[in-house]
DNA sequence: CTGAAAGCGCTTACAG
DNA sequence: CTGAAAGCGCTTACAG
């Protein structure tokens, strides 16, 4: 439709060299100040803006970043980390001319994704979340050179990450719900080989046991719902007395469990105390309302995007804490009946 | 880190010009047999991957898709849509070498980050989702000459739309609460001006009155889980008698409607039944289990981003309709007690 | 069937 | 302070 509009009808314009107007749009020195106000002036009635594919082929650059998400479409349906990681990142990439690429990748194809993107030369950078223990993509992206930012990575991460301490908030619920009398404590835990599934066990774990408490049982799922529902099964219908209480790794699980505990006929949180973690909105409006630690993608996203951007520049960078997350006690944590 | 491997590199060791290379890769005529083997297996050899910077530069493409939502997070965290549709607009960019670029808007923001998005050549083309009535975005990609496909638009948009029929799922929801016997039917709205809003409440009014039955009270809302709790609010503790059934826009309300009319001391479904529209998969967990209406965003994602394609490359297209949504009866529907 | 060359829209040394 | 020119990595007429 419209003409497209090029550094060189600028320069035409504001009658000068397109060096000059390069020089003047991107701020760089070597251009009078009365030339460039022309330029600018010029560049603003043409309504140019220079276009990411010249200046990412001379530039060496893409002007873009990756996510490649590795999870089920069904819990990132439901998970707020999802969506407030991107609006947090998103808020940081705008303003510099950045793009968010996203990919949404099947178990085990996420490395493959991360060496795609680095090969079409299609981002400068990516975000790796999600972190298994001896996480492959850590490696892959060392390899590659690619600029990358690990999302809650375990200590001594090879590569540059942000974090939201977690174990403390979970520690502190775990306490709560001892505190509160509980002494049968079953823990549903997330996908096996995650970082944070065995962080949330060893705090869960240690938690207890300096309590003087010894652990429940521990049921595996993946963060889903529908895997909360079946830990429901396997810890309510059993031989064995109930736990009073079962702290489960995500919110999801946990109103996956409650649920199918009420299908049971348990009563939430007479019969069983159930608590999540992450805090998503919803958690406010199940019944009973649940109990859980509040996590914040939203500034993870935004932290992680500066930082991020930061590596591509080539600046060094130092890992990032944001601050911890926190205990938010609602009606499904109820002091044991029995 | 690695050398950069070029076209030229290619060219070299296959021992032919940088014409042939890009004719072969890219499936052109004009090479021999023998030659395209040759260069294809020079190709792999040396592990190059056409740069999408330099293809995009000469081809005057940027192998990339937009999409901007323009959503509270809140909403897009819990919202199936989000997810469901990037998963299937992704299946289908991936084998072809494109991308996705996702960007979050505030409200109103929409038409702005599309038209840049287009100055920058960041995109070759565009999805719509969530749409109003009158939809600037409508007019602006139509004035830039910018592919795009509409999702879910009203009849006679002007640029090219794939849709699921929604109003055939959300008649048969209220014929069905009728045939339960309900008379007093309210309807939880979505926000005003968008499309579905208008549908559905369009669709719930003539419903009733084809089955004889005065439409119930219209509350609006905007499809936070918050506005539906506030909704009952509205309907379930004023003056006047509450309505035996209250249809939602969507889900979320749904589940925001059940949670405030416990709080408030009713019964659902005994006192109230309440129903949504989305088929989110926490609906499920929810108590009562939400009575819905199933939508397939990944679907809809999967042919819209077959549709761009088609349009990217000058295809001529056609509108397209999937498989219409469907009844999902689960506990929170019943038959009124009064 | 194959190659030399121009061009896409920028940035970046390098001269002046 | 300013400009002419090369170069980024491809694609695409155009010749041969």
């Amino acid at each position: 439709m419209s003409q497209r509009v090029t550094i060189l009808d600028v320069a035409a314009d504001a009658d000068v060299s397109i060096a000059s107007v390069s020089a003047a749009l991107n701020g760089r020195p070597g251009v009078s100040k009365d030339t460039r106000a022309r330029i600018i002036q010029s560049a603003e009635r043409l309504g140019w803006v220079p276009s990411v594919r010249g200046r990412g082929l001379s530039g060496k650059r893409s002007y873009a970043l990756g996510l490649v998400l590795a999870r089920q479409p069904e819990v990132i349906e439901s998970d707020p980390f999802f969506a407030g990681f991107i609006a947090g990142v998103e808020g940081e990439l705008q303003s510099r001319g950045y793009a968010l690429v996203l990919q949404l990748a099947g178990r085990n194809e996420g490395p493959d994704r991360y060496r795609q993107l680095h090969l079409d030369h299609r981002v400068d950078g990516v975000f790796i979340t999600d972190m298994s223990v001896d996480d492959p993509r850590v490696a892959l992206v060392t390899e590659l050179g690619l600029p990358a930012v690990a999302i809650n990575s375990g200590p001594g991460c090879a590569i540059t990450s942000v974090r939201q301490d977690q174990n403390a908030g979970f520690g502190e619920l775990v306490r709560r719900v001892v505190e509160l009398g509980h002494r049968d404590i079953a823990h549903v835990a997330g996908r096996r080989g995650m970082i944070h599934t065995r962080q949330r066990i060893d705090v869960w774990r240690s938690t207890l046991h300096a309590a003087g408490i010894r652990p429940g049982s521990l049921v595996y799922g993946d963060f889903s719902t529908e895997s909360g529902s079946r830990a429901a099964d396997r810890l309510l219908s059993g031989p064995g007395p109930a736990p009073t209480a079962v702290v489960c790794a995500n919110d999801l699980m946990a109103i996956g469990f409650i649920a199918r505990a009420s299908s049971l006929g348990y009563d939430v949180p007479r019969d069983v105390s159930v608590t999540g973690f992450d805090g998503i909105h919803l958690g406010r409006y199940i019944r009973p309302a649940l109990t859980t630690v509040v996590t914040s993608p939203r500034e993870l996203g935004a932290e992680a995007a500066k930082t991020l951007l930061k590596l591509v520049d080539g600046q060094a960078v130092a890992d990032l804490d944001i601050a911890p997350t926190h205990l938010l006690e609602r009606d499904s944590l109820l002091a044991p009946m029995r």
